[in-house]
RNA sequence: GCCCCGGUAGUCCAAUUGGCAGAGACGAUGGUCUCAAACACCAUCCAGUGUGGGUUCGAGUCCCACCCGGGGCACCA
């Protein structure tokens, strides 16, 4: 490709030497942009060994309408590392693409009697317009849209993939229904106040058969690898992954159950604290666990299916208040406690969660909070296990938890250590048969099943005879058939099902009649994989291609919102390992650094129609240009901290841009002058900014770029008004300096600039300035002079000074020696170059 | 209740391994320029680091307790 371009030397600035025409400089250099292609990444430069590989992603935007101001910071904040990587002579992956599925376009469908591609595909150029204005280095080669034929695909691909490895699988559960709606709803179409997002119903559970992803299988990895992304992720998405996996060490403990026909039946609770066994004074299950229905006494048969009723009228609401008073029906019946042979009675209660542990738990009154409030509610007896040395549990309504000496607790006794006394019960449990030590975790499968229209269909054929049935590979994609309008109305059942002639179909096993799967995958997995489908997104006979994944992986900085703390970034590490296993890549993690971006917010407030302060990030680029938008959002604080927009200066940022382009027309020196002869003062500040930039933006503190840059500026500026003047070989040094440093924020000033010092384009694919480490040794330093810790004097010594000279030097100061006052000097600390404390 | 992160001028933010609290900006005030204004430029202004202890020659930085703000989990046994 030719890099003779039209005409964007130095010579046409003739107009206003003051300032520059944002509007036409932006359309100018998209154009250069275009035609030189330069963030286009290689794959050959990487795969042959010739360039190391940086692979940089923020997380692909959904497509609802034009960009906002969450998009301009994370697009701004990306740009710079990915830029600055190329800098370095990495070749770097920065890809972009649309997570296109999703319910807002099928919601606008129904409304405006459309198909929802339609609303999607329109946002999408509008929002790719958007991008390429902004001005980010992504390589739209690579460009890729979850909801095309040619990706979802694959998404049905890796679903099979799962359900082979047996990880996929259906199960009947309870999910979020409305009644007034006719449908299933997502966790997230439900209100926090327990209605519809729609029509305001209050929403209720209904049992249904799903797909689910077993992510528990992947628990204890997905938990453990947090310990090796501590430090190159940010602190609190790692807290919030560890929370809501939710490991918990304890112990299964096998109870018998003496069921009302003399029969008995082994139950196992799971339990933290199984050294208060002696304490488990009565047992509770889940009353809407199987369990509670199948051993319930006959004669509280009814008693139980009344308070089940009673249970699954209350909403979430009630059952998420810990205020509640405890409820529950006593099954009837007893059980076997383990270790001391006694008969304890067993109770059904919704305090104890069927989906978690075992669905039944041992009662201790005494050490835990929750059983003390059930015994307190039912009369049941309490007995402390541990003496803590606190009033008792029984009198003063509150269970004690810490450590204590063991009493009541047989061979425990007199033990003092809660460790030592877990460790001790769960080794007598294992001996005896009846127990063992064992890791619980919070966590719980994915359920993926979406009763909706606009996402990837799972590809299964019900079959009479032969039951579900994969659609082998090369059938796939199960393409969605066509539905718009009012077809997408919900009726209770996935609008799928409704096409006819989609749904009929012929068993791939046997050829007989059988049914398509009605239901489409949640969304979440469409995005579980996008990163992997970016190193080779036109590979038409692979899922992705396994080679150019071991080239480009792991990708080395993720950036997005916190609001995908969770389920995306687990969601991802979840596939990554699962596809580690199936032999498709090597590494463990997929993002080997995460960093988020904080929320832009107004006036104190989250951004929103309703409190009419949103800030529009059209209008803003319209006012301020590009650059200074970008300068602004990169500018305002740390990237993970929130910018408030009342708080920052767009206006401040355009000056400081004009300010920084007046410079380049200053230079009077030509392109490829020895900086060598220049101003030695102004030199070294140039070298020590780029020396401390680089360190910067490797740790991510982009915001003190920015500032450094502006002090460069500043510094440029004084030299050329009071001292070497335009034509200093240093001041043209200086200027190339800031034109690459402000490259890395705003692209259009700084390629500008680049073009008026006389180089061609673009400053993008310039060669960095070299540090030359000679230039970062000052001069001479100032060293403080301190009595007591108080600074009272400072001189200056040479960098190299010795602790001997330095401390010398220091007491010949007669600042110093007035401060010291005559009196006797106890100690001298002589830190050398930079400081002399002496103790008297 | 448990777990993370943070608290520095009027505001947003800086401050290598503990070593001069201020780099950068916003804002305000005054000035130069101008018929005037805007722009630009110059100058000035403002805190002793949430509170209380501790360690140290020396603490914004390390330790303990507490207060405030933000986030995650939560009847998860």
């Amino acid at each position: 490709m030719s890099t003779q371009q039209q005409d964007q030397g130095p010579d046409q600035q003739d107009q206003d030497p003051t300032t520059y025409d944002v509007k036409a400089v932006e359309a100018k250099w998209q154009q250069v942009w275009d035609d030189l292609q330069p963030f286009v990444a290689s794959d050959e430069a990487v795969t042959s060994g010739e360039r190391p590989k940086k692979y940089a992603l923020t997380m692909f935007p959904y497509p609802s309408g034009d960009l906002h101001m969450g998009h301009a910071e994370v697009f701004a904040l990306h740009d710079v590392i990915s830029r600055y990587w190329r800098f370095r002579g990495f070749e770097v992956m920065n890809p972009m693409g649309w997570d296109s599925f999703g319910l807002p376009a099928e919601n606008a469908a129904i409304r405006n009697d459309t198909h929802p591609a339609t609303y999607t595909y329109a946002n999408i150029e509008t929002q790719y317009d958007s991008m390429k204005r902004y001005g980010v280095s992504f390589d739209w080669t690579r460009r890729l849209h979850t909801s095309d034929p040619e990706y979802y695909r694959w998404t049905q691909w890796l679903f099979l993939l799962m359900r082979e490895r047996g990880l996929a699988y259906r199960k009947n559960s309870p999910v979020n229904w409305c009644p007034k709606d006719q449908t299933v709803l997502a966790n997230e179409q439900v209100l926090a106040d327990g209605t519809c997002e729609r029509c305001g119903a209050v929403v209720t559970k209904r049992e249904l058969t799903q797909w689910y992803f077993r992510t528990t299988e992947y628990a204890q990895e997905l938990y453990d690898c947090l310990d090796d992304l501590q430090s190159t992720w940010i602190g609190k998405v790692v807290n919030a992954q560890r929370n809501w996996i939710g490991r918990s060490e304890g112990a299964h403990v096998d109870f018998a159950l003496n069921l009302a026909d003399g029969s008995t039946k082994d139950v196992t609770v799971f339990t933290t604290r199984p050294d208060t066994l002696y304490g488990a004074t009565f047992m509770v299950v889940a009353a809407d666990a199987a369990l509670a229905a199948e051993v319930v006494a006959p004669a509280q048969a009814d008693a139980l299916a009344a308070y089940l009723e009673e249970v699954r009228k209350a909403s979430d609401i009630d059952r998420l208040s810990t205020e509640r008073p405890k409820t529950g029906v006593d099954l009837g019946i007893t059980a076997t406690n383990p270790v001391n042979g006694e008969q304890v009675p067993v109770w059904a209660s919704d305090y104890v969660l069927a989906d978690y542990g075992t669905g039944a738990i041992m009662a201790v009154p005494a050490h835990d909070q929750r059983d003390l409030d059930f015994a307190k509610a039912f009369d049941l007896p309490v007995r402390t296990v541990v003496d803590t040395g606190e009033e008792n549990p029984e009198e003063t309504y509150v269970a004690t938890t810490g450590d204590g000496t063991y009493v009541n607790s047989g061979p425990l006794d007199g033990m003092t250590d809660k460790a030592a006394g877990i460790t001790a019960m769960i080794e007598r449990l294992t001996e005896r048969g009846t127990g063992s030590g064992t890791v619980n975790f919070r966590l719980r499968d994915w359920l993926l099943s979406r009763q909706r229209y606009w996402g990837a269909p799972i590809p299964i054929v019900h079959c009479e005879a032969c039951g579900e049935v994969p659609v082998p590979v090369d059938q796939l994609p199960v393409e969605l058939p066509e539905l718009r309008g009012s077809d997408l109305r919900p009726q209770g059942t996935s609008p799928l099902g409704a096409a006819t002639e989609w749904v009929e179909t012929t068993c791939p096993t046997c050829g007989g009649p059988a049914r398509r799967d009605t239901d489409t995958m949640d969304t979440f997995v469409d995005s579980s994989w996008y990163f992997l489908r970016f190193v080779s997104p036109h590979d038409d006979t692979q899922v992705f291609d396994p080679a150019l994944a071991e080239a480009w992986g792991p990708i080395d900085l993720y950036i997005g919102g916190d609001e995908h703390a969770v389920l995306h970034l687990l969601y991802a590490r979840f596939f990554t390992k699962v596809l580690r296993d199936a032999g498709l890549i090597t590494w463990d993690e997929p993002f080997s650094a995460y960093l988020s971006q904080g929320k832009v917010i107004n006036n104190g407030r989250k951004m929103s129609k309703s409190l009419g302060n949103g800030v529009n990030v059209a209008e803003q680029l319209e006012e301020f240009g590009v650059d200074a938008v970008r300068l602004t959002l990169v500018f305002a604080s740390p990237p993970e901290d929130n910018i408030d927009w009342a708080d920052v200066s767009p206006a401040g940022s355009q000056k400081f841009l004009q300010r920084a382009w007046r410079l380049s027309g200053d230079v009077t020196s030509e392109p490829g002058v020895d900086p060598a002869t220049g101003d030695l003062a102004l030199r070294r500040v140039t070298h020590k900014t780029v020396a401390d930039a680089e360190q910067l933006v490797e740790g991510y503190r982009f915001n003190v770029v920015v500032a450094r840059t502006m002090e460069l500026v500043n510094a440029t500026r004084k030299t050329i008004d009071s001292g070497a003047g335009g034509s200093d070989p240093a001041v043209r040094e200086a200027v190339e300096g800031v034109a690459q440093l402000l490259s890395l924020v705003a692209p259009y000033t700084a390629e500008e600039m680049w073009a008026r010092l006389g180089h061609q384009p673009c400053v993008a694919q310039s060669t960095w300035l070299a540090v030359d480490p000679e230039l970062l040794v000052e001069e001479s330093v100032t060293a403080v002079l301190q009595v007591q810790g108080k600074v009272r004097s400072r001189i200056e010594v040479a960098p190299d000074v010795s602790a001997a000279d330095l401390e010398a030097a220091a007491l010949a100061d007669p600042t110093l020696v007035a401060a010291i006052d005559g009196r006797p000097v106890r100690k001298v600390i002589v830190r050398e170059p930079k400081l002399v404390n002496v103790v008297v």
